[in-house]
Order: C-alpha cells, then structure tokens, then sequence
DNA sequence: ATCTATTTAAGAATGATTACGATTTACATT
DNA sequence: AATGTAAATCGTAATCATTCTTAAATAGAT
C-alpha cells in the first residue's frame, strides 16, 4: 500500500479527493507504524491549524473500511498503520511505545484444529506485544 | 478460580472482604463469559441501587490485578472474566454478542521462531472472534 | 467498644470518539 | 467556465468509557 494506490481506491469507490486526505495517507506512508488519533491530528493540525477531530476521524475509519490502514487497540485506544505492501495475510510484533512493528509470517489458525462447529468464527486476532531496540 | 478462592486471594494479599465484592466474583463464577463493566454495573445495581460506577471499575481492576479476572477488550470497551479453572497458559474463543468463551489449548507463541532478538516481547494476545451456537 | 486504614457514594473530571447543523468543496455535467 | 449536487469539512456539542475527588461509612485489628 502506497499513496497513489489508496487515491487510486478512493476514486475508485466513489469518494473524493481532497488535499488532506493525501496528507493524512502521506503521512502514515513515512511513519509505517501504529498511530493513534491524537497524533495525527497533531501532525495534521500543523498543516492545517483548524483542522477537525471529526475529519480525522471519519478518515481513519473510511480508510480502515476500504483496506487503507489497518485497525488495532490497546490501552483504551485504537491505533492504524498503513495496510503492509504484502497482500498476504499476516501478524504483527507492536512496540507499545513507538507503534513500530516487525512482520510475522505465520499465522496460528493454519495449525490449530476447528475447535467447534457450533461456532461461526468472524475474525482473529494474533499479536506480539514488546519494545524494540529504539525505545529501550 | 471461584468464589472461595477469589475471597481467599483477597484476605492472603491483605483487602477487605466485603459482600459486595463476593457478590460481584459470585456473578462472574455464574456467567463464566466477557462482561463489559456496564453489564456488571446493571446486575449490581439489582440488589444496591445506589452503587457507585468507580466501585465497580475499582474492584474489576484490583481483581484483575490479582489474577482473579482476565481482561480483553474489544469495540473500545474492556472486558472481564473469570479466570479460567485451568492453571495452562490458554487462549479463547470468544462470541462478540455474549462474551461466551471456549478455551484453546494451544499457543501460537510455541510454534514461531524469535522473530527479532532486538525486540523486547512482553506479551501477546491469540483470540478467536466469532458467534456461539446461542447468538446465531 | 474504639481506632484506623480501607472502602464506598456521589458526582465531577477526563479522554477518546461520535454526532450535528452549517458551510465549503470536488467534480461531473451543462 | 458556470452550475448543481453530493460529499467533505468545520466548529462545537454530545456521548461513552473510565478515572479522580472528597467526605462519609465500615471491616477488621487492638
């Protein structure tokens, strides 16, 4: 995932190009790393000093509907990064402190057996958690 | 973990029993699923109107902390249940409607290599979402 | 029975997120 | 290039989960 080709999905999908929206995707290209709301509204409001929580918001949310970033949360935040370049499914080590993250290639629904068939299984989730070497 | 236990715990590490807090592990040991605190907040306001949310989150923490609830969180809401009988390390299955849990014995942490040595892990999380059988 | 630290009540504060009405903007069509 | 329209944004207020505060109540020890 790049800029070009999440401006490609938004007008392939019907919305509108602004100028924030390039920055906003912009900038979770250079960070590749976990953000919450807050910091990007931090970042963008330098750029656009009266720009509003719920324009952050809305995006993120969007951009996490059609596959532009991805969605987690720990300690009662949710947090995106941009989508990894690797169409394969995949896992994440999470530096708590930075967002920072190291791809993990295995993914443990492969190995484990249907557990109930009484189930109907919507999702996983698999995630390390840690500190890497910048934030020790 | 049951009710005995959990008030065991409570006088060994030097808290006060008090019935309110035997009532509230009573209604995880019956559950035996995820409860948002606000469900807990409902059920214990059935037999003391007046209890306070703080009270609630107060002991949900504290009991957490000793190991007497498991935490998770989900739709930016944590969520707590009592610890499973099993001592093993073991993950879940978990039905986003109800919280009703089924246990998975195996750990993903078991089958992948140390991914980075450079990164400091801490924990990890390996949870199934899905519906039960009850919610479909 | 009294003392003291802990717990609680009640409400206010905080922090993240969402909702809303008014205004502006992107962009397809004239 | 001007226009129309749906979408995007702004600014603010509301909501939801959670934590804090202060004074009163209470469990458990002496």
């Amino acid at each position: 995932m790049n800029v070009s080709i999440a401006l490609e999905i938004l007008k392939n999908e019907g919305f509108k190009y602004t100028e924030k929206r390039e920055n906003l995707v912009a900038f979770f290209a250079e960070e590749k790393r976990y953000l919450p709301a807050k910091e990007v509204l931090t970042y963008m409001q330098k750029s656009y000093p009266g720009m509003s929580v719920d324009t952050i918001y809305r995006n993120l949310t969007l951009f996490r509907d059609l596959g532009i970033l991805e969605e987690t949360e720990w300690n009662g935040e949710k947090r995106y990064r941009l989508s990894c370049a690797t169409d394969a499914h995949h896992h994440h080590l999470i530096c708590l402190d930075c967002g920072r993250t190291r791809q993990i290639e295995a993914c443990p629904m492969d190995n484990i057996p249907v557990y109930d068939a009484d189930f109907e299984v919507v999702g996983h989730k698999f995630e390390i958690y840690g500190k890497c070497g910048a934030c020790q």
